[in-house]
RNA sequence: GCGCCCGUAGCUCAGUUGGACAGAGCACGAGCCUUCUAAGCUUGGGGUCGCAGGUUCGAAUCCUGCCGGGCGCGCCA
């Protein structure tokens, strides 16, 4: 399926070999800038041209001349009703109602695959996202993330991508040592022993209780008074796996699924690393060398080491990265590239979604996946902090105490649509603050019930519709829409546009602004029958107007639950 | 000191990846409605797009330099 826009690119191309046909247009000019698209103001028409200005320069002419020669070419089209020339050398397009008509019923007919595109051209696309480290519940620093990961990878697929949605489980550092002795804790506490306060440094909360309870019940009093060298393997791998179980039940609530749970262990057990490392040596990008000391810190505990160092300065980092520790074993940044290698063999494009405090770290693993796959293949996607407002006050959460607000804490309360729709409602980069208060208010100014809200208006009108009778099988004359109708059929199809594009900006938030101007413009619509009932939807005493409506009504229903969809959001039949 | 991100209306933010006079919501001004097509409607004012240069037919958007804010900056993950 095409859309509008590329149809009428053709079109001008079409325009433009005529031209040189003719003679009067050189011929093999670059028509790479050429575009075609909505001009912001709707008084322009409906679609316009950059061409002759594009293309004037080459061509040895001026463009409003060059912009003479094209609009008369256009102009034969039957689906154009004028092609004027303005401005600059714009070229702009006034189509005829049939066309809008003809896009109605596209949406229609295509139902739930309006707007799904091949631009992707099947290209494989991993999408990694959320990673939180396998130590406790999700909590709302990590739902972001997952939400905008899990849209990100929706969109895509919708866009003809091929997908994986994967976690990168960090099952190898510290931080799951300190988990397997939060375990045994536990797991003495358990058996009926006195355990007092949770020393400082080890995890606290209360989930790791079951864990305890399960390790006592496996293992009994055998791991009891034994030295962490004999349970701290077995402990951390139990614990891990019940973390995953945790983080998982919590992401399904929220609706995000991953196809991949790959493990940082795994990877490092494999000898993956030392293949990476290999690969990178073989390119000459591998030495070993001193950092110079860290710039704005205090120098006096400095002592320069001799290190394995990776030449990320070669792609624009701003200084070499270690990949092996001084003890000798890899560090994190090694095993991370052994990971991306591994991506990259199944994959032709890799995004990364993480959170700004990863900010460090982008360029240093650009750097690495542009060495690995010779190109760079590696997009990150930050998030920046959300901030949890309660009626406009913050809440505070710590960390060591263990009072963080968890995900699954926020889905019970707001409900899961609400928590993606509002995540979405930003630029990834940009900060955003969460009241709970608010995302659930019935205003105008909550995008969230506004989207919703149109869409169950339409609903009710069609369950209106049914009750009255109306015979939804009879032929529709479209040509019973008004400008003002037509108009909304104009921003509905937008869509396959507003797709494409926040595909390959690799912006889901994009959608969700979308929806909210497509469900601000039928709510417009709508209000004009409060005081002039002829101008309702439904009109009793014309069956052929009302058919007429019910489709468009029926259409920009069809492109908000699309949209939603992509977004992970169900649509509401009704409000309340 | 260096790097990255950001700076758009009083506030919160969009801006289709360079297009035609810069947009929305809130707030403010003026009308209207008291309603299940309910959880308001219509309409108006308001911006040197941080500043200064440059590239371009054309810049909020790209480049350079400043100003201001955030984050990061040895072998932690």
């Amino acid at each position: 399926m095409s859309t509008l826009y590329a149809r009428f690119a053709a079109h001008v191309a079409d325009a433009l070999d005529a031209l040189a046909g003719e003679g009067q247009l050189a011929p093999g000019l670059d028509r790479g800038a050429v575009a075609v698209e909505p001009p912001r103001d709707p008084s322009h028409g409906d679609l316009a041209t950059n061409a002759a200005m594009v293309l004037a320069k080459r061509a040895g002419t001026n463009p409003r001349a060059l912009a003479g020669l094209i609009a008369p070419k256009l102009e034969t089209l039957p689906e154009v009703a004028s092609a004027e020339i303005a401005g600059p050398g714009f070229i702009n397009i006034r189509l005829e109602p049939g066309v809008w008509h003809d896009e109605l019923l596209a949406i229609l007919e295509a139902g739930d695959s309006y707007g799904r595109s091949a631009i992707g051209g099947g290209q494989r696309v991993n999408v990694e996202y959320v990673s939180a480290n396998p130590t406790g519940p999700m909590h709302m620093g990590h739902c972001r993330g997952a939400v905008v990961g899990d849209a990100l990878a929706s969109l895509l697929e919708f866009a003809g991508f091929q997908v994986i949605r994967e976690y990168y489980v960090n099952d190898a550092g510290a931080q799951v040592d300190v988990l397997a002795r939060s375990a045994h804790l536990r797991y003495l506490e358990a058996l009926g022993r006195q355990i007092g306060a949770i020393p400082e440094g080890l995890y606290p909360g209360d989930y790791l209780k079951p864990v305890g309870a399960a390790l006592a019940a496996e293992f009994g009093e055998r791991f009891a008074d034994a030295p962490e060298s004999e349970w701290l393997d077995p402990f951390r791998r139990r614990a891990v796996a019940a973390m995953l179980d945790l983080i998982r039940r919590d992401l399904a609530e929220l609706g995000v699924h991953h196809d991949l749970f790959a493990s940082e262990r795994e990877v490092q057990e494999s000898g993956a690393v030392d293949r990476a490392i290999a690969v990178l040596d073989a390119k000459g990008l591998v030495y070993t060398g001193t950092l110079p000391p860290p710039k704005g810190k205090s120098t006096e505990d400095w002592e320069p080491t001799e290190l394995l160092l990776f030449r990320s300065t070669a792609f624009g980092d701003d200084q070499d990265r270690p990949i092996r520790k001084s003890d000798g074993s890899w560090t994190y940044f090694a095993a991370d590239t052994a990971y991306h290698m591994q991506k990259l063999q199944a994959s032709d494009e890799l995004i990364n979604v993480w959170g700004a405090d990863h900010t460090g770290t982008v360029k240093r693993t650009q750097a690495a996946v542009e060495a690995l796959a010779g190109r760079p293949a590696l997009d990150v996607k930050l998030v920046q902090m959300v901030r949890l407002l309660r009626n406009g006050e913050l809440v505070k959460m710590s960390k060591r105490s263990g009072s963080f607000v968890t995900l699954a804490e926020v889905v019970e309360e707001v409900g899961k649509d609400v928590v993606r729709f509002t995540m979405l409602t930003r630029k990834n980069d940009a900060q955003m603050d969460f009241d709970f208060a608010k995302v659930v208010e019935a205003s105008k100014d909550n995008p969230v019930f506004y989207v919703q809200y149109a869409h169950a208006r339409v609903r009710s009108l069609h369950r209106k519709a049914a009750a009255a009778g109306i015979d939804t099988a009879a032929p529709v004359d479209l040509g019973l829409l008004d400008a003002e109708e037509l108009a909304l059929v104009k921003v509905a199809a937008q869509f396959p546009r507003v797709v494409e594009g926040a595909a390959q900006a690799h912006e889901p938030h994009r959608i969700a602004f979308y929806l909210g101007d497509l469900a601000g413009a039928f709510h417009a619509l709508w209000n004009r029958g409060n005081d002039d009932p002829s101008r309702r939807f439904l009109v009793e005493d014309n069956q052929a107007l009302t058919r007429a409506r019910l489709e468009l009504a029926a259409a920009i229903g069809q492109v908000i639950r699309v949209g939603l969809r992509i977004m992970g959001v169900a649509a509401a039949e009704e409000m309340q």
